[in-house]
DNA sequence: CCTGAAATGCTCATATCGAGCATAAGTCTG
DNA sequence: CAGACTTATGCTCGATATGAGCATTTCAGG
């Protein structure tokens, strides 16, 4: 009955796998290096050093630095990704053999997408990698001319009707269709899915197939670098809801505009200027700072920072994100 | 620049830990297992065998099993601990020596407390552990009469004027003083806090030195136990809101008292019962069953189900959570 | 000075929320 | 068996929040 932990001490590596985002002309961007054998592109990544490593984030932190030239800011731990198979692609990366490979995921956020210190590194819109999660000028074609044809064939394809069936609700509720709602926070859930239904890259490649995956299904990354990276927006979309994280992404000072722009980037969908203001103010998250920017193309915009001496103040710290209506 | 995974293969071991929830007459009860050689209550862990276990949840699923005899239901992820300093308290506790001891912690809920097949595993509730979370009969006294007052002195100790504000805003904001309002879902911030401040025990036991925690502050826990479970209340807290995870811990047919009691022992506040049914009502979450139940000392309750098919169709999929005046 | 482009201000109908009153249907007590 | 008590359930009301759209302001550029 006794756990012995010494029993498990076997080839074991702890990577540490850093999804940084930032923005810069009102899109979201993550930070990307070009893998070295590969072709893929893949994110910050790096062994684990435990005697050199107080805490995973001191390690991740000197880590990007190291590759990137890189200072990280706000950051989080999103999830540690244990399955087995992970190592074959990871050992093809970084040279490590016969070790199981966990990696223990973070999220960091930074205001602006500063020039890097390296060319291996260079930021990218998220939307290369994930096109139908961009709603912001309407549906993606993506979504209705390849990916829900060929899910409902998909669906189609199983055995047993009852399984057909248990297919389509989970389509259905993941994909917002047949009158379900979209909702954004389920990124993850649509990458897996589209990873199940071979619609993906990396789905033939990890098993060693020829690509199967249709065009225009978004850049593949290296090992399972693109599910972390769904895992982060997943995780930033939900919590833009309910902490002013946003903020982290701007710098000290923005037009509202600029926010709504970097909120609709990372939520995938247009939202309703004036409700969008109103929600703000009530939240009281940002303070006018009284300057103006005039390179708006119109009237000019008051310049606003975050007022981060009402957060203790108020109930919410979400940010209510008022959808426009499609278009 | 290219990194080099095998570079960090050292001592290492990754723990499972699993903090177990189940309801039982109302009650949020946890699943403590009592320490071989401590006398503190753990949790059930284990170490995570990379040969035998393709993933995570696999071993954690094994490992449950035959340390409690208890199936897993539904489990997610919760964190990954990895700070130094965790090693002294786990090797004593599972005889591993000079290896780094990383945990990844898993939340499971489960229907209802059943018995189990051995006596070094029970059901607490947990509010044994965090005696201050549980508002449901107005605010404990052990906030106003001992944790207050020793918080304010904890920020007064600050010796520069500047961090002596910047704690008390934080203790202001994480305890719900001074008209800042008591956010249930910061339980793991409050514990972390407590901690640092040194008002619970572990504190003072991982620095070797001679308990100083006041009493009435809870049942200290093996090792990081105790944080652990703090994270899992959190995470049970907030995910309540937004995902239907309740249903994971009532039986087939329950009461919608039955049920209220059970989000109010999470939540740790009494509900507005009018206004709870109304938000099931809209949620559609749950169907009468036609059945009643009438042992409840009044007029008998309908039994309600759990409506797995109308979820798929709504749009929120969170609970309310109208809370009803202190009281 | 007229026009187009944003920014900003305001209104209105509708949905949701917090609170509390009222009624129903059992058990318990004398 | 009536009346008290207890819990379940139904319903209403005012206060707020939300979704949508119209109106006005203030620039740049011809």
């Amino acid at each position: 009955m006794k756990p012995d932990l010494n029993a498990a001490i076997q080839p074991l590596v702890v990577g540490l796998n850093a999804v940084i985002f930032a923005a810069s002309e009102g899109e979201l961007k993550v930070l990307v290096t070009e893998s070295v054998e590969g072709g893929e592109p893949a994110m910050p990544f790096g062994p684990f050093n435990p005697s050199a490593h107080r805490t995973f984030e001191i390690g991740l932190r000197e880590w990007v630095r190291d590759q990137t030239g890189f200072e990280l800011g706000y950051v989080e731990q999103l999830y540690t990704f244990g399955d087995r198979g992970r190592e074959a692609p990871l050992a093809a990366l970084a040279g490590a053999q016969d070790a199981r490979v966990l990696s223990v995921g973070y999220l960091g956020l930074t205001p602006d997408a500063r020039p890097l210190n390296n060319t291996e590194a260079h930021w990218d819109s998220w939307t290369r990698f994930f096109p139908w999660e961009d709603h912001r000028t309407g549906r993606p074609s993506i979504l209705t001319k390849v990916i829900e044809p060929a899910l409902r064939s998909w669906c189609d394809e199983a055995a047993a009707p009852g399984r057909r069936a248990a297919r389509f609700d989970r389509v259905r509720a993941t994909f917002g269709l047949d009158g379900a709602l979209w909702n954004e926070e389920r990124a993850l859930d649509r990458y897996e899915l589209l990873y199940e239904a071979g619609l993906v890259a990396e789905a033939a490649r990890d098993r060693g197939e020829p690509n199967a995956a249709p065009d225009g299904m978004g850049v593949a990354m290296a090992s399972d670098h693109r599910r972390i990276l769904a895992t982060a927006l997943s995780r930033l979309r939900g919590k833009i809801k309910y902490r002013p994280v946003v903020f982290e992404l701007m710098s000290d000072s923005f037009t509202l505009s600029d926010l709504q722009r970097v909120v609709e980037s990372v939520s995938g969908f247009p939202l309703h200027k004036q409700n969008f203001r109103r929600a703000l103010d009530r939240a009281g998250f940002v303070a006018g700072t009284g300057r103006v920017e005039s390179q708006t193309g119109g009237r000019p915009a008051e310049l606003y920072r975050f007022a981060r001496e009402n957060l203790t103040a108020g109930a919410a710290l979400g940010l209510s994100i008022p959808r426009a209506k499609e278009g």
